[in-house]
RNA sequence: GGGGCUGUAGCUCAGCCGGAUAGAGCGACGGUUUCCUAAACCGUAGGUCGUGGGUUCGAGUCCCGCCAGCCCCGCCA
């Protein structure tokens, strides 16, 4: 217990307050907290961040809903509380005397010196103060979680609609992984299913050495023959019916079909890698295909189990609670009537597995997808029934994590000039290309000389960074509206705008703080010194609510914050033109700042520079 | 028709378990550089939180109705 003081400060630091003020509420008031006890949980503190900086650290409410039942005014209640907390030394030793504010807050400030402690403790942690997570049970590693993201599809490109599955469930993932889960990153790539009987089929007609060579078309040739193929799919009654006999020699294990369908999935995944590595993000390819073996199974499952229902010839379960026009249950399909599966299948048979134990599973204990919010429905669906089929174990957590479009600055949906949907790959040049060209022009106007490799490796940095953080930095569920000019901005809540902070501090290491020294005692005095202690150590906190609510964006929040705090810190307070007790508390704040901007960052995706 | 999501400053968005005078950024306007990178900092203006009810000591936040936009709705994923 007292180890982990000191590496989760803030959060067990609002536990400790919590429970000495659940004692003194429970001192000032014995009837109201026994008669709440028998009620429900006990008297709640009501205990929350200040909600502006003079307010303090924390404040407590819980003298405001317990004015009525009590019949006092909340003032006294909370004069009453405090004097409780008075009496408590192990109160008296992490806060100043409590102030009762307003209508009847009370408001808790922090001892500084208990402060000053907790930086020194995490300038000798490489943790920053954010624990591991705890060991499952007796000793046991931790559970499983998998996160399923990214997640395009053969035989096509990469789009603007990957971007934002492929960074969310990246920096997702990242921040688990720190907190050390075992993470399974599955890129459940569409690799199957009808679209490859109906481009088979036609490349057989148009192209039939692509089906037999490696790499004889590339792959933006393979993008146009699907959309050929496609058209003539929904054109032409006699191409579907042989697409989808394709698919039934492609399912029963057809040797010319199954190689023609490799090579097409051999040649999308070395493409998909290629901005995979350009992004930095690791994904374990396990495709729609790698369930095929259990899809009779999972329908024999739903029929053992008494759910499936068989209706207009195709085999489904109905729904509870959820109801379509006529007011009757809604199916999700697991068998269509000519009796081959469709993407429910695979999702439930996904889902089983993932949750199963090994050998025959992944045996996770939180499954997370990373997709548009218009597949809410239908994961909604193939949810409840894998619920009901008894798939998901007590301590599972099943989620969706639902995110919006991203819209062009028009607010319709992002296309080229041409009208087509823009390549992932050509958007990242984008962003590339500009940011090489804004630094070019700073370099002019600031009469600086870089060589090229200096300004290809800032201008890949920064435009790729700029393209993470705008999509993170907006909470995922509402659509996105995709900006260069905004994402690029040097100043605002932008990628920019944190890698500068960060330049800064190196900028302060190179002319000569020694950032490594270490401190004995750190004292503050300064404003905007206290205020980059309180910044820096809500680290842990933010960690934590991201990782349980998955919202990335409350991370860069706090970053934006952070770099705010450090740039008032930077403009007011010297550090390096400083008086020696001075001058190492302050680089020893640099330090820190730097730390936790480039780990936050990092679980972002994105990686800093020295200079810029 | 049913369901989901969204609606907050001119624009793009935050807003945690319901808490004090609703916050940023951009844009606009005005200031700051003998000093660690001014890619910065400071200040001013800008709001009927879509709308009408309800619950509550207290509602942007919870509940119900309505309006608007987007998305989904039986054999595509």
């Amino acid at each position: 217990m007292q180890a982990h003081f000191a590496s989760e400060f803030m959060l067990s630091l609002a536990h400790a307050l919590e429970s000495q003020l659940r004692a003194a509420i429970d001192r000032a008031f014995p009837e109201a907290a026994a008669s709440a006890r028998v009620s429900g949980a006990g008297l709640d503190p009501q205990l929350a961040p200040a909600s502006k900086p003079e307010f303090g650290d924390f404040q407590a409410n819980a003298a405001l809903p317990l004015a009525k039942p009590l019949k006092q005014p909340p003032r006294q209640i909370a004069a009453a509380i405090v004097d409780q907390l008075m009496v408590d030394t192990a109160f008296n030793a992490i806060c100043l005397k409590p102030e009762i504010a307003g209508p009847g807050f009370i408001n808790l400030t922090l001892r500084p010196e208990c402060l000053a402690a907790e930086v020194q403790a995490r300038l000798a942690d490489a943790r920053l103060g954010v624990p591991l997570v705890e060991a499952d049970g007796d000793g046991q590693e931790p559970a499983l979680v998998v996160v399923d993201f990214s997640s395009p599809n053969i035989a096509k490109e990469m789009h603007v609609g990957h971007l934002r599955s492929t960074i969310i469930g990246d920096s997702l993932a990242r921040v688990l992984e720190f907190r050390g889960h075992p993470v399974l990153r599955l890129n459940h790539v569409g690799d199957w299913g009808t679209q490859f009987g109906m481009l088979i089929t036609h490349l057989k007609q148009v192209a039939p050495e692509a089906l037999e060579t490696a790499d004889a078309v590339d792959l933006g040739d393979l993008v146009v023959f699907y959309r050929q193929a496609k058209q003539r799919f929904d054109d032409d009654e006699a191409f579907q019916t042989t697409s989808r006999e394709e698919v039934v020699k492609l399912q029963g294990g057809d040797p010319l079909s199954l190689k023609a369908w490799s090579l097409l999935c051999d040649q999308s995944r070395r493409e998909f890698q290629k901005i995979y590595d350009r992004l930095d993000v690791r994904l374990c390819e396990r495709g729609e295909s790698f369930y095929n073996p259990y899809l009779e199974s999972v329908v024999e499952d739903l029929n053992v189990s008494g759910l499936l229902v068989s209706d207009d010839g195709a085999q489904c379960v109905f729904l509870e609670g959820v109801t379509g026009k006529d007011g009757k249950p809604l199916p999700v399909i697991v068998q269509k009537s000519d009796g081959g599966f469709n993407y429910a299948t695979t999702d439930l048979a996904a889902i089983r597995y993932r949750f199963a134990a090994p050998p025959q599973g992944d045996g996770a204990r939180r499954v997370i997808y990373v997709t548009d919010a218009g597949q809410a429905n239908h994961f909604a669906g193939v949810f409840q029934v894998a619920q009901r089929a008894g798939w998901i174990p007590d301590a599972g957590r099943l989620q969706h994590v639902p995110f919006g479009l991203v819209q062009g600055e028009d607010g319709k949906k992002l296309k080229t000039r041409a009208g087509d949907t823009v390549r992932l790959r050509d958007l990242l040049d984008e962003a590339v290309e500009r940011a090489e060209a804004d630094l070019r022009r700073r370099l002019q106007e600031e009469g600086r000389d870089e060589d090229e490799s200096f300004i290809e490796h800032v201008a890949t940095t920064v435009g790729l960074a700029a393209v993470k953080y705008a999509d993170l930095s907006q909470n995922r569920i509402t659509n996105y509206q995709f900006s260069f000019d905004r994402m690029l901005a040097l100043q605002g809540n932008t990628a920019p705008y944190l890698l500068y902070a960060v330049v800064r501090i190196a900028g302060i290491a190179r002319k000569g703080g020694d950032l490594d020294a270490t401190t004995a005692e750190l004292q503050f005095s300064e404003t905007q010194e206290w205020a980059l202690v309180r910044e820096l150590l809500k680290f842990d906190a933010v960690i934590a609510e991201v990782e349980e609510e998955l919202l990335s964006n409350r991370l860069c929040t706090y970053l934006f914050e952070l770099s705010q705090v450090f740039n008032r810190f930077y403009d007011q307070v010297p550090v390096l033109k400083a008086e020696p007790p001075s001058r190492s508390c302050r680089l020893a704040l640099c330090r820190l700042t730097a730390d936790t901007l480039k780990l936050g960052l990092s679980l972002l995706g994105i990686p800093t520079l020295e200079r810029m």
